[in-house]
DNA sequence: TTTGACCTTGACGCAACGGCAACGTTTCTA
DNA sequence: TAGAAACGTTGCCGTTGCGTCAAGGTCAAA
């Protein structure tokens, strides 16, 4: 036989079986004058077993562990283990599918699926001012929604919901603009402790615990640099001082 | 923000928003005077996004085609199809599981998993001969039980069990032992049409059409030019008249 | 000052082949 | 009998999504 026939023979490519030369899984056969491979059906026979053991899902390295080990107990190792990876890929293909099915749905009801919907519309309801610092703020919230993984998502949601009433609304508006004025002040302003204890005040228990409790090295952690970063050193410092006084409230 | 701070915030490897840099998933923010890069937090989100995709198994080429198609139509689409590929990918994975499940509970009865193990029963039947003969037809009866798909497999089986009834097992040595007889004879040898008829007689209707009928370019196909090639020309004159005298019977 | 922890670009490695190049051999066909 | 088609040979690059050096430059703390 030659190369084409194996191949056709065992339903590979020939291809495949130089690469299977290559890399020692199948020996390579006897050449002929001209330098083609001459293949015996026990060569076939070899081939069809790497085959069959490949396409159980098997890498090349671990066949030829298999093989070499003589088809003994370590076979019986490999394919348990093999099963249940097996298993483990079924579970997160099954939650991949689960979150795509709820993506779908709501792509229906709306295309903003850069973030979750209900995180989508906490957005709007804050995005109504045109506040610059509001922008800081929100870029924060999308982050966290992306970031976090599902469980701690709602909890996120939770935190904002109760700043989404129409009360509460008006007054974070007020806030933001406060904030929006020490763009360029000075960060000794007296505005600044004034604004950092209204901002204080004006936050949820839960929210407050969220915050102060997120560790610096978990993800979404370094939340703090992150933000003042963004931010003007008057501004910065209304930051340091609404968490010193949080820190104190817990 | 410099790099290594942006990456753990949202939970990848540095080298993962290089990476994205590279392929031009992220844009490249301003350098400081130093070279390092520096993130805002809108790179942050940017980078969010893309891995809220690339998690839910979006390439990175679908998932830039997704964001310059600015998250419309184009994405259900990619969702939609992305869906029905996982759910082809669980159905192979529960086939590949249910094949390794019956691997399993053989191989606690043996470990000769490299045929299945009714297969491997007519192998150990068929080889109580010494016939070099013999070894070829059992490599060759090895190769189609791991060559054909699982249903053509039962096939195979239910043509080689009338084979291995005593009485038929028996003949069967007998026939072996004359062919082994031919191994340097002349092609012309009485003998050769003579064994051709015997063996035609000994062969179950089934199997005939089976080998008859089977297409050359199928997986297994080119059967015959791969047994003439093995065995020596008396013996491939006898395979040659013992294909003619079986297309007569059909 | 010297670690040590960052950052930079560049390049190789990985799994399992596919595909091409550039060339020789065999076989079919006109 | 010539030429084309269909095989064979070796070898090297490309794929995916980064991990992992290598060989530096930068910056903070001890």
């Amino acid at each position: 036989m030659r190369i084409g026939e194996l191949a056709a023979l065992v339903g590979v490519s020939t291809r495949t079986v130089r690469h299977y030369h290559h890399v020692g899984l199948l020996p390579e056969p006897v050449r002929l004058t001209n330098g083609y491979r001459d293949y015996r059906l026990r060569d076939a026979v070899a081939l069809a077993r790497v085959r069959r053991l490949a396409e159980l899902g098997l890498s090349l390295d671990e066949i030829r562990d298999a093989l070499a080990d003589d088809l003994g107990r370590e076979l019986r190792e490999m394919l348990e283990e093999l099963d249940a990876d097996l298993a483990r890929q079924q579970e997160a293909i099954g939650a991949r599918r689960a979150r795509l099915a709820v993506l779908l749905a709501e792509a229906d009801l709306q295309a903003e699926s850069a973030v979750s919907p209900e995180m989508a519309a906490v957005l709007r309801d804050l995005s109504s001012g045109g506040s610059r610092f509001a922008a800081v703020d929100r870029e924060w919230l999308a982050l966290m929604d992306t970031v976090a993984d599902p469980a701690d998502r709602g909890r996120v949601l939770d935190l904002m919901l109760p700043l989404t009433e129409p009360q509460a609304l008006a007054r974070g508006h007020a806030l933001y603009e406060r904030l929006d004025e020490l763009d360029d002040a000075d960060p000794a302003d007296p505005r600044v402790p004034a604004l950092a204890a209204d901002l204080a005040a004006h936050m949820p228990d839960a929210m407050v615990t969220a915050m102060i409790g997120t560790p610096a090295d978990a993800p979404g952690g370094g939340w703090l640099e992150a933000m003042t970063a963004e931010v003007s050193p008057a501004q910065a410092e209304v930051f340091r001082l609404l968490v010193l006084t949080l820190k104190d409230r817990t």
